[in-house]
DNA sequence: GATACTTCAATGCG
DNA sequence: CCGCATTGAAGTAT
């Protein structure tokens, strides 16, 4: 994470040529007109096409945009890395059928691809008896963690991957289990039923088949704590989702961050779970947590609620324990100014929040006593109010400190209190740091070093987006109009006007007589907080003729920007996006605004004018898994498992002259974010939007990226060395990196 | 290995 | 927007 300190900037203000800022600032943007009814959703721009609600009125404000774009000089700054497309990772490369126009009203509306087709021959044999029906529960019972097998290189394995973990795989059959000759394949977890009722115990681990591997739930790295951590959140979110349409399969779920971890946890899907001192394996510092479930679960801290983590380990004459981890966020009364240095209150004599005795030594405040006699590393977690959504906390993981004094003194309540003085060490990147300058920032005690604009969009967005240059001396991004939705300026089919709900005020959850939601399959497509639940072909949003208020949650991702982002100078891939605010799994991010065009020119100018081209066409990657395992809970809809989707209808959007931030966004062979289709209205897929969604939590400050995908010519073309010229160099740096793009 | 105990949660209500 | 009560699960200790 950069601070912001320390950075090469750009020369204090009284060096700065402002005459050539100026030149840049022609960022223009126009604000859209608000519709006079209350009816449509802010900083939405409706095509200029019906229907319109009554009272609606379509504005245009595009209509002398021609001529202000076209003086608009194109001495366009190639942007290396900006180039052309997009897409997260969405697997489009079987065709899919995907039903079209009207939309019957079904529930389940858009239906994953059979899994028949999808299994290859020789699994759907070994699956053969399991297809779309349960697994019956005896076998589920006493079915112990599947054999384990050591290979050649002598690593330690459940039927998995190479890798190490299973992404998802559909259930070996019982004579197979225990072998993983026959799975190496699978690519998706189909329609097996997995018969596991939520609170089927924690006697029935039976099916080990998915999850995390032996190896690696004692020891995990980087890509098993992002499986898990995704996960987790895939089925917390899914969870959340039935509570929120009050039919939870076991009852009320009052808790669906306890409820998925506990799954988690009795299924295997965790990691780390030796204890140990110091860096745990594929968690690094800066990395941001939203329940304290997650940080039992990848093993940085492995109390669910205590704040002093420790463990046992000989001493000099007997066992003593030594303190692993800290979780300081305010329940005591930390000192928590500093940001190298941290005064952390002992544990106990509490009841209710109140200090009402005496602490003891013993326990954590034992093991933090030890732990400075013995000097050993201590992880320290710093946990706060989230700014995004105040009545939850975000953890940031701050690295290792060392506990340098220790002391007791009189609280408030006059009871004693254990303080311990933790210092972090040096050297380590900065976390909690960054988090305290973006602080300031916001507060403008102290700017940005390297502001270029306070805010690109000047006014266009409800929020403002920061354009930030600290590493060179470019002064900013090619001129281009902001512009914060997409343009349908050309035709555009309507084959028939559809209608909105009739829901009033907001569409609720659960409430089936809302044909929005009937659309998006009888689920409402968000939880409480606006995070996405599911990726799915497409998400049905209200739209203009619903006429319930713009604040109705099924309306995320036409309300624009919620978090503080910037546009900032990357140190070799031109100009990148990112966010001062932490962001959840789920979150929508922004749209990709442009103009809609029919097709991508090829040769003639070339390079310029496929910069700045979002193309559903392109070939995605489509190993993404990021919806929930059905097999964890015991339901009988499978319509969100499925991820290898395409398209409903194409969709080519070039953001060259007009767009918005999600321009800047840079391709990356692992991102972090992931496109996906909306549909604001209910007339026709031409109406499509893409909404970027976060894939998994992403700190402040860590740049957004998603998967380019390749153009599609490329793909069956040979090799031309045309085709290879076009082809822009990847400097993802991902161990995935598949070194190029575009 | 069952069970009690402790605990810098997370939510929802008023 | 807050304080409060309620519900809670992992790990540790017994």
């Amino acid at each position: 994470m950069e601070g912001g300190s320390g950075h090469t900037s750009v020369p204090p203000s009284s060096s700065f040529d402002k005459s050539r800022v100026l030149d840049v600032k022609p960022l223009r943007s126009l604000v859209p007109l608000m519709p006079t009814s209350t009816q449509a959703p802010p900083f939405v721009c409706s095509p200029p096409f019906g229907p319109f609600p009554p009272g609606f009125t379509p504005f245009y404000p595009f209509c002398n945009l021609q001529g202000s774009q076209s003086s608009a000089e194109p001495h366009k700054q190639a942007n290396p890395t900006r180039a052309t497309n997009q897409d997260g990772g969405f697997p489009f490369s079987h065709p899919t059928q995907t039903p079209v126009g009207p939309i019957p009203a079904p529930i389940r509306s858009f239906r994953a691809p059979q899994p028949a087709t999808a299994v290859p021959p020789h699994f759907s044999g070994a699956s053969n008896g399991d297809t779309g029906s349960s697994i019956d529960t005896s076998r589920e019972v006493g079915t112990p963690l599947p054999t384990q097998s050591v290979n050649a290189g002598g690593s330690v394995g459940l039927a998995m991957k190479e890798d190490g973990f299973i992404k998802s795989q559909k259930r070996a059959a019982p004579h197979l289990r225990g072998s993983n000759s026959s799975q190496k394949k699978m690519k998706k977890s189909q329609d097996v039923t997995f018969s596991l009722s939520v609170d089927g115990g924690k006697g029935s681990v039976g099916n080990s088949l998915m999850g995390v591997n032996s190896v690696h739930r004692d020891d995990g790295n980087r890509e098993v704590v992002d499986y898990v951590l995704i996960s987790f959140d895939a089925l917390r979110r899914r969870l959340s989702q039935l509570e929120d349409s009050k039919e939870s399969p076991a009852g009320i779920i009052r808790r669906a961050d306890l409820k998925a971890g506990n799954i988690s946890m009795s299924k295997g899907f965790r990691t780390n779970m030796r204890k140990r001192i110091g860096v745990v394996p594929g968690v690094e510092i800066g990395d941001i947590f939203f329940f304290r479930m997650e940080m039992c679960l990848v093993g940085l801290h492995s109390q669910s609620m205590a704040g002093i983590d420790y463990m046992n380990v000989r001493g000099d004459l007997e066992e003593e324990p030594v303190a692993l981890s800290i979780v300081s966020s305010g329940g005591y009364d930390d000192d928590a100014e500093d940001s190298d240095v941290l005064i952390y209150s002992g544990q106990g004599g509490t009841k209710k929040d109140k200090q009402v005795a005496d602490q003891k030594l013993e326990r954590g405040n034992l093991a933090l006593e030890r732990s400075l006699r013995r000097a050993n590393e201590v992880r320290v977690i710093r946990g706060m109010k989230d700014a995004v959504n105040p009545a939850a906390k975000v953890y940031v993981y701050d690295g290792l400190y060392t506990i340098k004094e220790s002391w007791m003194e009189k609280g408030k309540s006059g009871c004693n209190i254990f303080k311990y003085k933790l210092v972090r060490l040096p050297g380590q990147p900065v976390a909690f740091a960054a988090w305290k300058s973006i602080q300031k920032w916001k507060e403008g005690f102290t700017s940005r070093v390297g502001l270029i604009l306070p805010d690109l969009t000047s006014g266009a967005e409800s929020v403002p987006v920061s354009l930030v240059n600290d590493v060179d001396d470019e002064k900013g991004p090619a001129y281009f109009t902001y512009f914060p939705t997409l343009k349908y300026s050309k035709s555009f089919k309507l084959t028939q006007p559809s209608f909105g709900c009739n829901c009033h005020n907001a569409c609720l959850p659960g409430d089936l007589n809302c044909s929005c939601i009937q659309k998006n399959g009888g689920d409402f497509p968000y939880t409480a907080n606006r995070i996405l639940v599911s990726r799915k072909p497409l998400i049905h949003e209200c739209g203009p003729t619903c006429p319930c208020f713009p604040n109705c949650k099924n309306r995320v991702s036409q309300t624009g920007l919620k978090v503080h982002l910037e546009v900032f100078r990357t140190k070799d891939r031109g100009w990148g996006l990112r966010s001062w605010d932490p962001i959840r799994a789920g979150t929508f991010i922004c749209e990709y605004a442009g103009e809609v065009i029919d097709k991508v020119k090829q040769g003639g100018d070339e390079g310029e004018n496929d910069e700045y081209i979002f193309d559903t066409t392109r070939v995605y990657d489509n190993s993404l898994k990021w919806n929930y395992e059905p097999g964890l809970l015991d339901e009988e809809r499978y319509a969100d498992s499925d991820e290898d989707f395409k398209v409903p209808s194409p969709l080519i959007i070039s953001a060259k002259n007009v767009g918005n931030v999600a321009r800047f966004m840079n391709h990356s062979c692992s991102p972090n974010v992931f496109w996906q289709p909306v549909l604001y209205e209910h007339n026709n897929e031409s109406f499509l939007h893409i909404a970027f969604y976060a894939i998994k939590h992403i700190p402040p400050m860590t740049e957004f990226t998603y998967d380019y995908g390749i153009a599609q010519s490329e793909k069956f073309e040979a090799q031309s060395s045309d085709t290879l010229n076009r082809k822009k160099k990847c400097l993802c740096g991902s161990s995935k990196c598949r070194g190029y793009f575009g």
